[in-house]
DNA sequence: TGTGATTAGATAGTGTTGCTCTCCAATATT
DNA sequence: AATATTGGAGAGCAACACTATCTAATCACA
């Protein structure tokens, strides 16, 4: 399979393949002479997966190339692995900022949920972030309203890792990847789920 | 309050700030003169808003204006302003597309949920876009766990609906910037509930 | 064996976005 | 009177995700 043929599986141009091939999101086929390489099925599955983090997912090119190089490679430690797979995704953390105490809304939240709170951990930082934002804006998360939040989304994690591959490489690609194209799942059915209860509220009050 | 007193209060460059006016984010002062106007605390409040949206929420400046004019006069209909504001808020979802059928993965992921399905709420299409992005990526999205992400998630908006204000106006707020800072939130809490979860596997293994 | 199409690889160009800078005359402030 | 600031408008800029062009080598077919 020439890059030809590759680009019109794709549905992509060709000049936008080699821009992937370039930004080192898509492995060159095998060359089979100075001006010419053979592409696989592999090429055009992780093309598609490309497609899908560039697009619904929304990272970008740089992000994009950061999760499929942990995917690829991921390192000895799983746990540092994931860890540094999901500080590649959206929404990006502010930098610490050297205070003794970085993060001390996610840090009280945590405590509050009875999580371990790691500092390290680059989700605590958009946990910030998005609390400090929340917060700014004029509509703080209550405790409550983040107890009932964190309950519910740990129930989610156990049903996940349940489903967890055994073997290491697995489990990478299944979190990394699952993070990054059902979160916005997530959030549609979390969408469609005010719209339901909306409606039927509203129907019951008739 | 002048510009350059309401900047550095925002923590903005002037210039930024002038740049929201222009673009409608943010609404002008009460000029005095030809060449001055005064702004209030509104306006400082708005300006946290606006940072708020276009910065961890990653919000465009379309969306966010599309956003903000909504909050600021929402329609007669409460249902449909909401699923405008909706509408506004990234991912992006794809054109229908005229066939009979524009969503089936969200309609049967729907009807499985025993949830209303409306083509024209713009979460359906999200929906479709997500599911579709995770099949061609070669991680589809199992019935089982669409089962459990959506009765998860109806709990999360029986939640927040009983905490909805009275008053329609505070309604579309509450909804619209619930929707778009709490968003971030969940994502954040959906992984650190990953971490911990894993976590305390890994030490019950030990 | 020629002849036109295709390719890898490199470089440059394009349109959009979110600011940022500069300039101006009018007004404030000191 | 001298200096600083403002509103308003326009241009400039860096990053981004492509897209187009070019070149020499190679291929595929007649």
């Amino acid at each position: 399979m020439r890059i030809s043929a590759l680009a019109a599986d794709a549905g992509l141009p060709v000049a936008t393949v080699k821009y992937y091939l370039r930004e080192g999101l898509l492995h060159a086929g095998t060359a089979t002479s100075a001006t010419q390489a053979t592409y696989d099925a592999g090429h055009l599955r992780r093309l598609r997966l490309v497609r899908a983090l560039l697009g619904p997912v929304g990272l970008s090119v740089q992000q994009a190339r950061a999760v499929l190089q942990l995917v690829d490679e991921p390192g000895d430690d799983l746990y540092s692995t994931l860890g540094r797979a999901v500080s590649a995704l959206p929404p990006a953390a502010a930098p610490p900022g050297d205070e003794s105490d970085p993060y001390p809304r996610a840090r009280a939240a945590l405590t509050a949920l009875g999580q371990v709170y790691d500092p390290d951990f680059p989700a605590v930082a958009q946990l910030e972030g998005a609390l400090a934002a929340a917060e700014s804006a004029g509509m703080p998360m209550s405790a409550e309203r983040l107890a009932h939040y964190g309950r519910v989304l740990s129930d989610v994690a156990e049903f996940d890792l349940d489903r967890m591959p055994q073997e290491p490489r697995g489990a990478v690609e299944y979190t990394v990847l699952g993070t990054a194209l059902y979160e916005p799942v997530l959030l549609a059915l979390r969408r469609l789920a005010h719209q339901d209860a909306a409606l039927r509220r509203l129907q019951r009050a008739e």
